[in-house]
DNA sequence: GTGAAAGCGCTAACAA
DNA sequence: TTGTTAGCGCTTTCAC
């Protein structure tokens, strides 16, 4: 493997002179330039990015901390950070913690130790310990939260509206005429999921309409539990006659199970998802669904984090991006 | 930043005792063990690891290199990869090329730049100049090729015998009575898509069939492009009755763009997938489809790696794994 | 069992 | 413009 010393050596100059031809290559004369040049082509030689890194205290990469897998949801908005973080020459490791904590936080620890300069962080917690005395800007690294988020002041943000776009999406069922609208929410834990039930709820109360729990079921994110969901909100003895899945995945699984119990959709009834996946096109029936602007939402994350990682203080703020309603075939006018 | 020379005043004692409490402690008198473990405790101090990987000359990372993004076929490849890469001690960095050859080259420079110490393959080509009269093991970092294979001796490989597969495919539906079989290709340039296309032909030429080329159009592995070779294959004179998509997500979307021109699938015309990806079995008919053995050949495929990783040397070996056709609702017999 | 010292590969301050 | 020097944070001989 070798080093800038060989190269330097081979070159008939000193190190310093073959990093700056590097770095810097407008400091060194012309000839010595070419010299060097050619020796680098010739022998291939790429630096050593340990040393550079160690010397210059900066890795150039970033850690993005995801809790639950890289889904159809998730990938658009990582593409989007990353090549941005390209463009600005960081590469964007990914981390996914799969739920658990200690997994979170030895991503996290990834800074401490100097393997990455910056977080974006999917998670609803943090993955350090804070001291609540001292403004939270003061003790993080450079670092944004996303999708899910932190419920604590200090920290970048970026989300949509989730209780907006759950209500939004419900006064549509509503105005489609469905009463009886199931959920299947996502995660309990979640913020996101918290949002989208109280816009659910609170849709349900401004048309003068009970709340009644046993239409609330909970799918996790999940397919298998998606379709569990869906057969107990079915077999209630007054079923819905809309289901409200909390992301499109758990809608096309509701629908896959729908169907293979002889429901036709939206015909005897209407499912609307979250996300717009680009799957939800595909389906069959295409998926009406609310729709989270992917690519936006890792394209403000990485706007957020580049001044931070730049040295400029974090700043507290909440950006919130629009959702829109998208209206395909897999809902329709209540039954009658 | 607090750093090991900091820790080692503190306690009293020298960066190196320090450093044997964190790497050896056995090696370490219990009194001082305890007085410097006290001090790292409290400080919460973390090694710098761009230090010790670079005294090290190893940084524990390895780096994937994909190139058609993270898609719900090769996640689960990847986590498999992931948790026993974490088992040992390395963690992976997931490099999508989004098929750009300068990217693969790139990613794979993180080897050379001492970023990573060890390469999975998903790209048909080497992403380093070889010089081919020296045996590539004895120029290659660890690494390991997977699914897409680089059509070169020397290489540890792993994947499953796509054309065996496609045939098997082929030779149900045939035996389901159709005989006019068209395919939506994933990408011509890939090997995958070529061993598939050569196993439809050998299965329809032992069926004693023609091969008809206006039965065959590509995807590309995409949605829009499998809705596209949809439309085109059905506008056939003679349509095909059954259509084999060599992914599942074109499958899906080749399902959707039927039902929307009216077919009912698999009533009027049968659709076969290829992967057996996780929505495969939550579709709308769900998916017949040929299993690749995912987290298998995440698995074969560090266990080939790990080795290389503590210094064996890198050998030649092609790992072929099973396949397994899966039946569910998206085939039904010809229509008579 | 412990510490001093050298050095992993690189860059930046300084001197020439 | 170029080279010399020091040192980023760590580990590992080697000598005690």
């Amino acid at each position: 493997m070798t080093g800038i010393r060989e190269i330097a050596i081979e070159a008939g100059v000193s190190p310093a002179t073959v990093s700056r031809v590097i770095r810097n290559p407008e400091l060194v004369s012309k000839e010595r330039r070419q010299r060097v040049q050619a020796v680098i082509d010739r022998t291939g030689y790429t630096p050593n990015s340990l040393g550079v890194s160690l010397r210059k205290a900066k890795t150039n990469r970033l850690v993005a901390i995801i809790p639950d897998a890289i889904s159809a949801f998730n990938y658009p908005v990582i593409r989007a950070m990353e090549s941005i973080a390209l463009e600005n020459g960081y590469s964007l490791l990914l981390g996914d913690t799969q739920e658990m904590e200690t997994r979170e936080r030895s991503f996290a620890a990834m800074v401490s130790s100097r393997q990455a300069d910056g977080i974006l962080l999917f998670c609803p917690r943090l993955p350090f310990d804070v001291e609540p005395s001292i403004p939270l800007a003061n003790q993080l690294p450079p670092m944004v939260n996303a999708c899910e988020l932190v419920p604590v002041n200090g920290l970048p943000q970026v989300n949509i509206d989730n209780r907006a776009a759950a209500r939004d999406g419900v006064e549509y069922l509503l105005s489609l005429g469905h009463t009886r609208i199931g959920v299947i929410a996502g995660n309990l834990k979640s913020p996101s999921t918290k949002d989208r039930l109280a816009g659910y709820k609170d849709a349900l109360r401004q048309a003068g309409l009970a709340i009644d729990e046993q239409c609330i079921d909970v799918g996790d994110y999940g397919l298998e539990k998606s379709e569990q969901a869906t057969r107990r909100l079915m077999k209630q003895p007054q079923p819905p006659t809309a289901i409200f899945a909390f992301s499109d995945e758990m809608a096309m699984a509701c629908i896959a199970t729908l169907c293979k119990s002889g429901y036709r959709v939206p015909d005897d009834i209407s499912v609307l998802g979250f996300d717009n996946i680009s799957y939800a096109n595909y389906c069959n029936p295409s998926l009406t669904t609310i729709a989270q602007p992917m690519s936006d939402i890792g394209r403000v994350c990485m706007e957020l984090l580049l001044p931070q990682l730049r040295g400029e203080p974090m700043v507290a703020q909440n950006i919130v991006l629009d959702h829109t309603l998208i209206i395909r075939e897999s809902t329709g006018p209540v039954k009658t």
